[in-house]
DNA sequence: CACGGCATATATCCGTTCGATATATGCAAG
DNA sequence: CTTGCATATATCGAACGGATATATGCCGTG
């Protein structure tokens, strides 16, 4: 899905400025479904404008720099709906802590330990946060995927936590081998 | 990690193709773990080569086209190592089917359920293939990495399955209200 | 039998996206 | 007082993706 699709998506659930939109795929509700950049954002959200899928109304505020808030249209929104009944492409995953763990033996067990200490952390503080969002009132996608959310990060949190002891032992009886 | 990085991660198991790296990001090792293009795997693995980081041989072959086939050199193993070390960006997640589905409300709900299932279905089906994929004899990462793959998997497997039915109510029972 | 699709291979092109940067207004902490 | 952060818009040049081109065969279908 490209980025215009983003941006109508976010808009379709209200009105937005680019940097709120950006927000939205960072801390917001689609913080762990896909990801857009200001430099995409941006032509994409005048591209939108300029085929009247979405309207911009530039806006002064105080203390704060002046912002455009964008809206859908109707036509934004037909578009949008086509989009989502075209089939859906593969999922993408770029982890660079996963690649790092499958060169775990190439790494010092110490840090190798960290690593996944940090990631535990960061996974607890997602469910943390997660659960701390009260969805009882979304609608029931938003549920759905909430919840999707939670088993498939409790369920890494749990595996990280219950092996970590393991792999670092492998690796540090490896790392001794290969100093002997 | 760029695609330099990765290519030659995959290098420091072994000699390869362009065309098999690709394939160890897709079919292969690396497959749920990172995305690595042709596009850019070649001017990436020309870069490397420029850079003595890796070393091509070309050959002919046997009703196929001839091909080039890469191994990393020492320095290519010093900057992989590197690489290791640092500290690994976020992940990044793009899914086009976790973004249909908060959006479920939009859409019809015999369309909402062949979705899911297909996803379902993509789900057991990695999850037979890693199953089958012996990593007894692989290294402690490899086992590891494997391991949490199954695991996330296997959540997402069963919570799709445990809340399909309920989604699909409640978005068939809310695609009524619209009608009336 | 012929054609199309697929697999194995390399390489490139152009559109899309990213991350850094620039600019602006304020506020808060050291 | 300076730096870093937050809120905002916008752009630039590098990185990447997906399609395409080319090549050699093989296999399945009409």
């Amino acid at each position: 899905m490209d980025i215009k699709t983003l941006c109508l998506g976010v808009l379709s659930r209200g009105d937005a400025t680019g940097y709120e939109i950006k927000k939205a795929f960072e801390e917001g509700p689609f913080g762990h479904i896909h990801v857009a950049s200001f430099g995409a954002i941006y032509p994409a959200l005048a591209a939108l404008s300029e085929a009247g899928m979405v309207q911009g109304t530039e806006m002064a505020q105080e203390k704060r720099p002046d912002k455009k808030v964008f809206s859908i249209t109707e036509r934004g929104r037909s578009a949008f709906f086509e989009a989502l009944i075209a089939p859906p492409g593969e999922d993408k995953v770029r982890s660079d802590f996963l690649f790092i763990l499958f060169f775990a033996h190439l790494l010092p067990a110490s840090r190798l330990a960290a690593l996944i200490d940090r990631r535990i952390a960061w996974y607890r503080e997602c469910l943390q946060r997660m659960e701390a969002c009260s969805y009882e009132n979304g609608r029931a996608g938003e549920v759905f995927v909430h919840g999707l959310g939670l088993a498939v990060y409790q369920a890494a949190a749990d595996y990280l936590s219950a092996h970590r002891d393991r792999l670092h032992d492998e690796v540090s009886a490896s790392g001794r081998m290969v100093a002997e």
